[in-house]
RNA sequence: UGGGCCGUCGCCAAGCGGUAAGGCACCGGGUUUUGAUCCCGGCAUUCGCAGGUUCGAAUCCUGCCGGCCCAGCCA
């Protein structure tokens, strides 16, 4: 629950509310809020507010609330609602209290009508082309609507007619009354109810024939339940004169302040929730949880480890400038966590098989493995050895390209992991001249020990060929060939999408990974972080996914000479 | 060209008038039965640019330049 991985780094809105403190602001409370729209499931963009929201509320020891703004029917669903539960408490957090915007529906009500009585709010018969029409430009003023000076009693029979459902979706809308030359957009008489009569909301079903706009509700929403801070993203800036104007003029229990910070932007995918609804819907990838997606679901399937997401959003820190974060930054993360948390096996992902010629046929020799190099409490397991083993293609060359080359070749000696040093005497080939199996002999005296008289530096991982169990490995890559998908202009950012973002193998690994739970995570050694796939899994058809590789330095040495 | 905001190392980011933290990445070196991990070392005379104020400026002022957001009865 706690996050004692990393102690919190500082920003700008900490250090608001530590003044706050100092100054006896909210008499010492201080209280977020964490208000999702349930129209899609959560990504790593939203990870970074719930852990800001959460976390702030963890160390200053105040609340928390999941809200969720659902004030658009026609966008939303319980499936989104259960999803983004699951996802926050994946992420370790647990909120006060659980609210809908919808709950407060009646006292939105209420609020609407004290506008209309104080004059600030009137009903406008104008259809959405007209209203466009009338709000003028980014330069220029835009002009009163006709309906601007009804009378309180006019609007507030109009306005209870709405409620009642007389009109049509669309006939008419409740706008607040400020500026129409106001050179903030949002100030030039915002809607604050429209009709929508045929919508079944998730909540309150066929209540309501009406619903409130977001500005409206997300302010009273957070006044009503006593927010101190109400931090949002960037975007939102020019929305706070307007979430001011709100608590100014009607008769609200709390002044919670807003503050804006700048959403992540990460490279090579995209956190856009509408970009994410495509690649669902037009079958890009295979769903929300599609181990490729940056989604909560989709990292929590791929392996990703939730201190790691929480590391990540400590390290990118909050700002009011907007970014783009290199994948190193969360790969570091990732690999960080599972270094420490994951158990080592072997598996073989390319295989091919090796004969070790002078060990006995019918021998089953237990090696004894650690799970962990440097974490003894991990404790050790047995892998079964015999004269038949698979290694892996790539570990095999006929002739060392170079000197710095440690790897397996003919007439060379290697050292297969937890077990003996082997030398390759001769290859085998088929009619095609490809390399089918490796004709090999061990020395005996190698095993815990080095060598007599020369040293072995190749390491080589391997899996017995007749105990070993087959799976099916998927290694996952990058959703999007460029950093900045969508970027260019003349092209669809679509056509940005990694085709090889999903390759599948069948590997052979050894036995234990056979009883290994769905979703538990391991060390493939000299390969990368694998974790069993928690959807498709099943006995007898083991399924890996690969969360990413291990750092490789002798593949970027290789790549540049 | 109206309004709002941002600009410190390749990326993220401290700094809040006293003379540039840290992380990631990168580059060297050491340990290692994972070319992993770990360890050691290197990496901004300079803070978008130009002026000004000051004994002293990344920090204050002015003017430019560059980038992001806003014209839903979406959130």
């Amino acid at each position: 629950m706690n996050t004692p991985e990393t102690s919190p780094t500082s920003n700008f809105i900490r250090q608001i509310i530590d003044e706050d403190l100092r100054n006896g602001r909210n008499g010492g409370r201080v209280a977020t809020r964490f208000p999702p729209e349930p129209n899609g499931y959560l990504h790593l963009g939203h990870a970074k507010s719930i852990c800001l929201n959460f976390g702030i509320a963890q160390d200053y020891h105040g609340t928390c609330n999941l809200r969720f703004d659902d004030t658009n029917p026609e966008k939303e669903n319980v499936e989104y609602i259960e999803s983004i539960q699951q996802d926050v408490q994946w992420l370790g957090y647990r909120w006060d209290e659980l609210f809908f915007a919808s709950d407060y529906f009646d006292k939105l009500y209420e609020y609407a009508e004290d506008l209309i009585r104080a004059g600030k709010a009137y009903v406008c018969d104008l259809d959405a082309e007209q209203m466009r029409e009338h709000r003028g430009t980014l330069t220029e003023a835009g002009r009163d609507s006709p309906y601007r000076e009804r009378s309180v009693d006019e609007n507030l029979d109009l306005f209870r007619r709405m409620r009642a459902g007389e009109f049509e979706d669309g006939a008419r809308v409740l706008r607040a009354r400020i500026d129409m030359a106001s050179p903030n957009i949002n100030l030039r008489d915002p809607t604050l109810y429209r009709i929508r009569r045929g919508a079944v909301h998730h909540q309150t079903g066929e209540a309501w024939p009406i619903y409130p706009m977001y500005d409206y509700t997300h302010t009273l929403s957070d006044a009503v339940e006593g927010i101190t801070h109400s931090l949002c993203t960037l975007e939102f800036e020019d929305h706070r004169p307007l979430y001011n104007w709100f608590l100014e003029h009607l008769d609200v229990p709390a002044h919670p302040r807003q503050y804006e910070f700048g959403r992540l932007n990460l490279e090579y995918t995209v956190l856009s929730k509408r970009k994410l609804t495509e690649l669902v819907a037009e079958g890009h990838v295979q769903g929300w949880d599609d181990p490729r997606m940056p989604t909560i679901a989709g990292i929590r399937r791929r392996g990703y480890p939730p201190e790691a997401v929480r590391d990540f959003c400590d390290r990118i820190g909050v700002t009011k400038s907007d970014g783009m974060v290199e994948m190193a930054m969360l790969e570091n993360s990732v690999r960080e966590a599972l270094d420490v948390s994951a158990p080592r096996a072997m598996a073989v992902l390319n295989p091919l098989r090796l004969v070790i010629e002078d060990y006995p046929e019918d021998r089953v020799e237990l090696m004894v493995a650690s799970n962990h190099p440097k974490d003894a409490s991990m404790g050790t397991r047995s892998i079964p050895f015999t004269r038949e083993l698979y290694i892996d293609r790539d570990d095999f060359m006929e002739v060392a390209p170079n000197a710095k080359y440690k790897r397996l070749t003919l007439g060379g000696e290697v050292r297969l992991r937890n077990a003996y040093v082997i030398r390759c005497d001769r290859v085998v080939r088929d009619d095609a001249g490809d390399i089918v199996e490796l004709r090999c002999s061990h020395d005996p005296a190698t095993l815990g020990a080095n060598p007599e008289g020369r040293k072995v530096k190749g390491v080589v991982h391997w899996v017995s060929a007749r105990l070993g169990v087959p799976a099916e490995v998927r290694l996952y890559d990058r959703l999007f060939q460029v950093p900045n998908p969508g970027a260019a202009k003349d092209r669809d950012w679509r056509e940005d999408l990694n085709p090889e973002s999903l390759v599948t193998l069948q590997a052979v690994v050894e036995p234990m990974l056979a009883e290994a739970p769905a979703g538990s995570r391991f060390q493939f050694e000299r390969e990368g972080y694998f974790c069993i796939d928690t959807r498709e899994s099943a006995p007898g058809h083991l399924v890996c996914n690969r969360t990413i590789t291990l750092r490789d330095t002798w593949a970027k040495l290789s790549a540049q000479t």
